[in-house]
DNA sequence: TCTGGGGTCCTAGGACCC
DNA sequence: TCTGGGGTCCTAGGACCC
């Protein structure tokens, strides 16, 4: 019998914050979205105090202030480089792991013979707690979706948790409601119950081809899933990605060109970056800019335009100035923006085109620029080289006033400890 | 006053071609 | 009254995930 896990971080935002401030401890804590604006992670404590997920932090301020809670902005730099650390020790304890999330994994077992899955990974668990802080919960199945449900009941019962034998899996899937299945959300849960199926388990014992027909192919995949047929293999490497998107809403309110131009250009650098770091090209570009819909009284405008290139790129200056002709075109005075982003698409992987090119177009010159640019922003922060259409004061920039010190990304923040 | 950001996959339908 | 059939490609929209 064929084995996968999934290993999920529990709390994994407040997880992270506990590591370095443990004063955080058994008190309630959140962590908001960018901007201050959502909860995005919750403590145990927060969860039974009935803070919601995904809540406007202005509706749950009161009761998070009644009772003494902690309210954190969100911390990627120290998040991302914390998950790196337990991903790379999941490592040690599977051949093949697939980083799903920032804060989950899936490890194939394949067919191990002569180990007890329990005992293996109980001791990943401990291990992963003593070497980066974080907490973590494993759920074990014969596929990625019942090993998602295993993870579930993971958390009441001493965090791992196994549904490999038939007689566990029918019990478990019989006290599983259909929309917690990964995979089926609100939408078609709903059309689900309208047809009777209510429970895993019955999803799992309807009709495939009568699946098919009302849902399509993914869902009938899942029904697959959930009788042990494995339909969604463990990917080791991550695909190269097709779009990049770099989006956010400002701090407050824009409606100069000046401002939204520094927001495009920046945007546009940083989803440069990423194509660089993909080692990908790409071949179009489109902004987006919009008003804020939730204010009903107002005027609205949604405007996107797009651009592309006669040849693919990854340079930054290049999709700059794309960005900013985009930018030109969709914009109408008069308006006060909330939100613009840039959407880069038609990625290719960089080598590639430079064969189909027959070497006719010279990427070098451009390509040794970017790779100092890179190499020094790397080495000294962030944005320390940049170009001038991002601005240097920007009064749209995102809110994070309650963000914790990156401790373990920046020499200048790292932690103090007192010896008394 | 305040309301996140970044992705993927699938399907249906239109445009276009021979 | 009759006015093909089959294939591909692209796009928009809907659904989902964390």
């Amino acid at each position: 019998m064929c084995a996968v896990a999934l290993v999920d971080c529990r709390n994994f935002y407040v997880s992270c914050e506990r590591v370095f401030n443990p004063k955080l401890m058994n008190r309630p804590t959140v962590v908001l979205s960018n901007n201050d604006g959502c909860i995005i992670a919750r403590s145990e404590e927060a969860k039974t105090a009935g803070v919601r997920m995904g809540a406007p932090y202005h509706e749950e301020k009161e009761r998070l202030a009644r009772m003494g809670g902690a309210v954190l902005s969100s911390n990627y730099a120290l998040y991302g480089d914390m998950s790196t650390r337990v991903m790379s020790l999941l490592g040690e304890f599977s051949p093949k792991v697939e980083i799903y999330s920032i804060d989950e994994a899936f490890l194939d077992f394949g067919n191990l013979a002569g180990i007890d899955l329990m005992d293996h990974t109980r001791w990943m668990r401990e291990r992963a707690l003593r070497w980066t802080g974080i907490p973590v919960g494993v759920g074990i199945g014969p596929t990625k979706v019942i090993a998602k449900a295993a993870n579930k009941l993971a958390k009441r019962n001493g965090g791992v948790f196994a549904l490999l034998e038939e007689g566990a899996i029918r019990t478990a899937l019989a006290g599983m409601a259909v929309e917690d299945i990964w995979g089926i959300g609100g939408r078609w849960g709903k059309r689900l119950r309208r047809m009777g199926i209510e429970t895993a388990l019955a999803l799992r014992e309807a009709e495939p081809t009568r699946i098919r027909q009302g849902f399509g192919v993914v869902v009938q995949r899942i029904l697959y899933e959930l009788r042990g047929v494995s339909c969604l293999s463990i990917e080791n490497a991550p695909p190269a990605k097709k779009e990049i998107c770099v989006s956010r809403s400002f701090r407050k309110r824009v409606g100069a060109m000046e401002e939204l131009s520094q927001a495009a250009a920046s945007y546009a650098t940083r989803a440069a970056e990423k194509l660089r770091r993909d080692g990908s090209r790409a071949c179009g570009l489109s902004v987006f800019i919009h008003t804020n819909h939730f204010r009903e009284g107002e005027p609205q405008y949604n405007g996107s335009g797009s651009v592309r290139f006669a040849h693919p790129t990854s340079d930054t200056g290049l999709l700059i100035r794309a960005a900013l002709a985009a930018l030109r075109r969709i914009h109408r005075p008069g308006y006060l923006y909330h939100k613009a982003g840039v959407l880069l698409f038609d990625i290719a992987p960089a080598r590639r085109v430079q064969e189909e090119m027959f070497d006719r177009l010279d990427f070098s010159r451009s390509d040794a620029l970017m790779s100092t640019l890179d190499a020094l922003n790397t080495r000294m922060g962030r944005a320390t080289v940049r170009y001038g259409a991002e601005g240097f004061e920007a009064a749209w920039r995102m809110k994070g006033e309650m963000r914790s010190p990156r401790y373990t990304t920046r020499w200048e923040e790292l932690a103090k400890v007192r010896a008394v």
